[in-house]
DNA sequence: AAACAATCGTTGACTTTTTCAATGATCCGT
DNA sequence: ACGGATCATTGAAAAAGTCAACGATTGTTT
């Protein structure tokens, strides 16, 4: 993404047609999005995808690498890295699947689910300072509205 | 974005916490849109990005460079590289700022703006496919939500 | 049961995108 | 007129994404 600032500005183009683009609000919200996420969990040596590997390990859910790589839109390869990187650190380990023994689940270590938690709450304050424009209604509205539109 | 098709499954994976999360929603929504869009938009030798730019070189604002970066949260030398692009084809050119002889406004040629009907047009088919899961309403209210979380 | 095709994680190569510093031209404040 | 800042542009470096191939394992077909 860009270079902006977290400064809000209203910009003069936003005032064109394409201010109302689904596509280009998603991008531009998801842009400004990442860039105080990734901020906010530097602390904690997490960017938002190893957040969100993070955050599936220790959900109790046992995802697979090629689950994980489905649920978010990555390739194979890249979950690879994720995974090493957040092994490597210790809070994640690769067990064997169950059923497949193809498959390796990802499943936390107790340092992983301490730091997943620590900046779990880091998050939440930043998603608070992103949407701060929305009111609790507003907010809750937008997410069940991001949700339908991606699985009904 | 990862080797997702354009089918719609609701993952195992959803279930969890991290499937509220804001960040990720966004992305999610933010990546199988653009993979709709680009496809769509090849037909015209087009790009959600170049698309963006055309849009505002079609609006009448006669946006700067700099402005367009700002907008769509590009790196200035990506602006140079997406005008370029479309300069080279014709459907769009560079004017010296007014007031300010640095910058450069952006307008449309003709031959942009006919390019430009089009592919708006397919366009919009493509994000009522996405958003079919939404009524009419919610999709008025999703667009509202994320202006308002965007400039208030 | 043997052969076959398909899937999982992994690796490595390759391309695209992003990021950043440097530059000439121009603007603004003093 | 001077100095610092901003604009578009270039080019290089870093990061991210894409893709094909591989061994191991699975499920399927014969």
């Amino acid at each position: 993404m860009g270079p902006q600032s977290t400064e809000v500005e209203t910009p003069r183009l936003a005032a064109a047609k394409i201010g109302s683009d689904v596509g280009l609000l998603l991008a531009k919200l998801h842009a400004t999005g990442s860039l105080l996420n990734n901020k906010a969990l530097a602390d904690y040596g997490l960017r938002e995808r190893s957040f969100s590997v993070l955050t599936l390990a220790c959900s109790g859910l046992e995802p697979t690498q090629r689950e994980l790589a489905d649920f978010l839109s990555l390739d194979p390869s890249q979950v690879v890295s994720l995974v090493d990187d957040l092994e490597h650190r210790g809070l994640v380990k690769r067990a064997q699947g169950k059923q497949d023994r193809r498959a390796k689940i990802i499943v936390s270590t107790a340092e992983g689910r301490r730091i997943h938690n620590k900046a779990r709450a880091a998050l939440e304050v930043c998603e608070e300072t992103q949407l701060a424009s929305l009111t609790g209604e507003e907010n809750v509205q937008l997410r069940a509205l991001l949700k339908k539109a991606l699985w009904g």
